[in-house]
DNA sequence: TAAAAAAGAATGAACGTTCATTTTGTGTAA
DNA sequence: TTACACAAAATGAACGTTCATTCTTTTTTA
């Protein structure tokens, strides 16, 4: 008997190259044709790992939010106070979008679009828990605003993306400086 | 001699169309024939008033983008105290994601996304000067931080197109207690 | 050697755009 | 006021191209 396993790197080079395509062309403007050629690949094999296109995309979204989601809360530890730990889960997220801004930038066009399937917009915003429950706290001892969540997300975290775009675009370059400003404009305004 | 006129209401009617169907499916997901279809016009009338589908997406672009900032400055005045007048566009702005949210949707699309041109997006920046200066002038009177507007303006200003996406996708319901929430954490957020 | 994996060519559908034609509205002559 | 001429505006069908996907064949590997 024969069973081959298919490869991994062979699915990882697909999603790269989805991911580097969809920034630089939008989704519908990719064609599986060069996700194949980038690849190295036939455009027959995807077909073998995903469904279809669309299922391609829903699954490398899923998987860049995963990546987003466990780059955030790397060492992160409910022990640390609520400022402390909001500090270090806010500086792993811009980290995030600076250092892997091809992927950042991949789940901001995808947050932004109706290109992907609502459920896996639903199974991507699960992962976030961790910092609802350091707000949770926060806003039990009474150190953060008794704001809805979202409104906390909209000013503390969600600005990184407007700042990360800047600086794809070349309009604009973060330095060590601005992270500082950032980061107090941040918890400025979410602090009580 | 016979000079007819091409009817403004049939270039409205199109871009209207555009934004709808691209704010529903995507740009590259948008045909040309269900624009012209959802205009009550002929595909190859379009070609009358735009060169071609880019051409009418960068049109569309830069006539939201004034409408934008038209309805952000209305009303406004130098004459203003910098508080007042931040807080005075600020409502504006909010004003106008939510209820023109069609427009703020597409803006946004096209804002994270790379189906505008470079040329017609710099195009759409130019109108939030007043707003510039209002800033210029707050950090002169020491009224708010010494920031770089990109960070001014991510973190007073953005936000709002955050909570306006959460309501359209109807998994947040704004009111005007978080209204109030969120003007004061944009505030906070770049007051000294 | 047998079955899974991969390949590349093939396919039909859908797309943006254009072409040949008809319709519309206006200035002018009767 | 009417009728005509004519050019702009508008049309629907048609075009060539490109796309996602599938089919058939070849390659790989246990």
């Amino acid at each position: 008997m024969a069973t081959l396993q298919k490869s991994i790197d062979k699915r990882n080079a697909l999603i790269k190259a989805t991911i580097d395509l969809v920034n630089n062309n939008g989704f519908h403007a990719t064609a599986m044709n060069k996700i194949a050629k980038m690849a190295n690949v036939s455009p027959a094999t995807i077909y073998l790992y995903f469904e279809n296109k669309q299922d391609l995309v829903n699954q490398t979204y899923i998987e860049v939010k995963a990546k987003y989601s466990e780059y955030a809360f790397k060492n992160y530890t409910e022990k640390l106070s609520v400022e402390d730990g909001f500090k270090h889960i806010w500086k792993r997220i811009a980290d995030f979008k600076l250092i892997e801004c091809e992927n950042a930038f991949f789940l901001a066009q995808c947050d932004n679009t109706p290109i992907i399937d609502e459920e896996s917009r639903q199974e991507g915003i699960k992962h976030l828990q961790p910092l609802l429950d350091l707000w949770a706290r926060g806003k039990k001892e009474g150190i953060i605003k008794p704001f809805s969540d979202y409104i906390l997300y909209a000013y503390s975290i969600n600005p990184l993306s407007f700042l990360m775009m800047a600086q794809k675009r070349e309009t604009f370059k973060l330095n060590n400086e601005h992270m500082e400003e950032a980061f107090q404009a941040a918890w400025n305004s979410i602090k009580n």
